[in-house]
DNA sequence: AGCACGCCGACT
DNA sequence: GTCGGCGTGCTC
């Protein structure tokens, strides 16, 4: 007789899957869920292969059984290999991320009540009501009790009469369908076309990219939802992933969802309830659930039949995951799709110039959306010279950008003033020790935040009362704030104009969907003047009495000198000054910086996208930076910064060397201190024909991190910290 | 990731 | 003399 062996991938971090004996009569499948023991434990795991045979050397455990669980697809179970391999981790890890909707607590079963047909013995008026009202509806006996008018007795007693029963009923899997027959939002010519172009796509069938380019405000949502439609319509089981940066638009674009189809579709991210995160993976691995919208991990959903991927804010930095399994969802879809033979669109206003280099080379089909929806026009965008036309010490808000809010808020019209800097001001100092604050375990500064009072580490999240006197020499009142954050920007600005209504969102004042609704509701609807925000309101948002767009500090992001600095400067810079004069009204953006003659800033003025790009692509090319080359991070970091010198030193003799490839330090991390943790980091240039991947997982194999030591390899690294 | 095994400080 | 601290290493 035949036994089978089963390898079984684990959702943790072992380098394999292992193998396990199959007990007779199971019957395993490939993508089957199964009980496996580990050590002590027993553990959930996907069966990944099957062959015949037995262990050999030495006995393999049995499987424990199977679990009453949907099976993965073949290709949710082939994507999940492809990115543990890209990422140089181990399969377990994106295993486990595709395995937290399945782990998850199923909803309790509902009481529900219903009429047996038996007829109470006296029927009075109350029973009479809830016999009407049950034979309508089925509701749990508080809700029938509520619908009838009645109080809770009078259904215990029908129940105990025999007249109703309450039955245990499982709360239903499946998602409304959407209704495919609706028309779509009108669309304007340019609209049209590119919905036309993404349909065609879709209709060539299989594995293709677009890029849907278009300005702020030009409709991009109207239009990849009809290539939502198109793709539900072409085939009944059709499913549709729609991705989105972050959970504050994941409610507008649902909201558009469910106009445009007349279904809600299923919503997915990290703050969804257990059950009902449970119910939507169950959906959509067996076909009950046609569109998720959802953040980054959605990716891992073990789709029954994928047939689209929209990534939409595709150039956003949080597609990019950073700890535990580091991914970058953007690249993931694409391989995702390539994986389930699915189109792929990824749509933007400022799209990354890795996809701008691949419309341009043609392996993505490049849609262009060049007019604002409606009459809207794109801002006046002007410079504000800081070095001309400074503000006053210890402010931050030049004379031109002070006049034109001034002008702005006697119009009745708004401002938007932004700045990407939490809190009151981003260092405390001792101005008679010179003693900066910084987090303990941690070089970074502490950033003061004066609606708590509590000096914060934006990296670790400790924080601290603001002490009276500096800690490092006993001085009293010497702690001063230097720099601004949105909070004393918003202080300026009550100096300013006292009579205005001004207010601020950022993360640290708006902290659920709730409030942030609520804010840009009293935006949208005028009652606010003046709104000092950080990046949280800079994308997604249409005010339409906006006129003015105020950016404190457009060099910051400019600072700090890593790749893709400028490129981020200006998508950001460009989604804020893209706010301004939405509806009818033109709108301007005024930009302070330092540096008026920087290709960014100029390139922002001109509103030339194209110019800003090329010379990014020209400089990157020359220095063979993404997207012509490949880069890698190997960060080391452990409690002994001795022990950690050693290892990185022989870690550097261990490089492989490769044609095409170039390893730099080891350096010193830009923050080499982080809990506690002293950090050293690795980076590595290869060329783009190089299997980096490869390359990195053969570095690793050639040493064995001693002690506390911990090497962690993000390929295509976004933060350089 | 757990969980057990294994060597050094404060307790009955 | 032990109970237990968590550093280290294994789990088919």
């Amino acid at each position: 007789m035949t036994r089978r062996i089963a390898s079984v991938l684990l959702p943790m971090p072992l380098p394999e899957a292992f193998d396990y004996e199959e007990p007779e009569g199971m019957d395993l499948q490939v993508g089957d869920q199964v009980a496996a023991p580990l050590g002590p434990r027993l553990l959930r795991g996907v069966v990944t292969a099957l062959r015949d045979g037995t262990g050999g050397n030495r006995p393999l455990k049995v499987i424990e059984g199977k679990l009453d669980d949907p099976p993965l697809p073949q290709r949710a179970i082939d994507f999940i290999q492809w990115a543990a391999r890209y990422s140089v981790d181990s399969p377990g890890s994106p295993l486990a991320i595709t395995l937290r909707g399945a782990r998850a607590q199923k909803a309790r079963p509902e009481k529900l009540v219903e009429a047996t047909g038996v007829q109470p013995a006296r029927p009075t008026a109350a029973r009479t009501k809830v016999l009407e009202t049950a034979a309508t509806q089925r509701l749990s006996p508080p809700d029938l009790a509520r619908a009838a008018g009645v109080s809770s007795g009078v259904i215990k007693g029908l129940v105990d009469e025999g007249v109703l029963a309450v039955r245990l009923v499982e709360a239903p899997v499946a998602f409304a369908p959407p209704d495919l027959s609706r028309a779509g939002h009108p669309l304007n010519p340019s609209q049209d076309a590119a919905a036309k172009a993404l349909i065609s796509m879709l209709g060539e069938g299989g594995f293709n990219v677009a890029l849907l380019d278009g300005v702020t405000g030009s409709g991009k949502t109207e239009v990849y939802l009809e290539a939502v439609a198109a793709a539900l319509a072409a085939d009944p089981d059709a499913q549709v992933l729609i991705l989105l940066p972050e959970i504050a638009l994941t409610q507008a674009v649902i909201a558009r969802v469910a106009a445009r189809f007349g279904a809600a579709p299923a919503e997915w991210h990290s703050d969804i309830t257990p059950p009902a995160r449970r119910r939507v993976w169950e959906a959509v691995a067996t076909s009950q659930c046609r569109i998720v919208i959802g953040a980054r991990s959605a990716l891992f959903l073990p789709f029954a039949k994928l047939a689209l991927i929209v990534v939409d804010e595709e150039h956003d930095a949080s597609y990019k995951q950073e700890e535990g399994f580091i991914y970058q969802a953007r690249d993931l879809a694409v391989a995702r799709g390539k994986i389930e033979d699915a189109a792929v669109v990824l749509a933007s206003a400022t799209p990354s110039l890795e996809s701008l280099r691949n419309a341009e080379t043609g392996r993505y089909r490049w849609l262009r959306l060049t007019s604002r929806h409606g009459v809207a026009v794109l801002p006046d965008i002007t410079l504000v010279d800081m070095r001309e036309t400074p503000p006053d010490a210890g402010r931050w808000l030049s004379p031109p950008l002070v006049k034109a809010m001034g002008e702005t808020w006697a119009r009745g019209e708004q401002t938007l003033l932004f700045l990407n800097r939490r809190g009151y001001a981003p260092l405390v100092l001792c101005k008679a020790c010179g003693e900066r604050m910084t987090s303990p375990d941690t070089d970074s500064w502490l950033v003061e935040h004066r609606y708590s009072g509590r000096l914060v580490c934006h990296l670790t999240g400790f924080s601290m009362p603001k002490p009276l006197a500096c800690p490092h020499c006993g001085a009293k009142d010497s702690l001063t704030s230097i720099g601004p954050g949105v909070e004393r920007v918003e202080e300026e600005a009550r100096g300013l104009f006292p009579d205005a209504r001004i207010a601020i969102f950022s993360s640290d004042t708006v902290w659920d969907a709730r409030e942030a609704k609520r804010l840009i509701q009293a935006m949208e609807e005028g009652q606010i003047d003046i709104l000092v925000a950080t990046q949280a309101a800079a994308k997604g948002h249409n005010f339409p009495g906006l006129t003015l767009v105020g950016v404190v500090d457009a060099d910051l992001g400019l600072r700090g000198g890593d790749l893709r600095a400028a490129e981020r400067t200006y998508q950001l810079l460009a989604q804020a000054t893209g706010r301004a004069g939405r509806k009818d009204r033109p709108g301007r953006a005024m930009l302070q910086t330092y540096a008026p003659e920087h290709p960014v800033m100029q390139a922002l003025k001109a509103q030339d996208r194209d110019a800003f790009t090329t010379a990014e692509l020209e400089e990157r090319e020359i220095a063979g930076l993404p997207p012509y080359g490949r880069l890698a991070a190997l960060i080391v970091s452990g409690p002994d910064a001795v022990q950690l010198e050693a290892f990185v030193e022989k870690m550097a003799q261990t490089a492989p060397n490769a044609e095409g490839v170039a390893v730099y330090g080891p350096a010193d991390a830009p923050l080499g201190l982080i809990r506690g943790r002293r950090r050293k980091r690795f980076l590595i240039r290869a060329d783009r024909t190089v299997d980096l991947s490869a390359y990195l997982a053969a570095w690793r194999a050639r040493f064995r991190p001693p002690g506390m030591i911990r090497v962690a390899i993000d390929v295509d690294p976004y933060s350089f910290l």
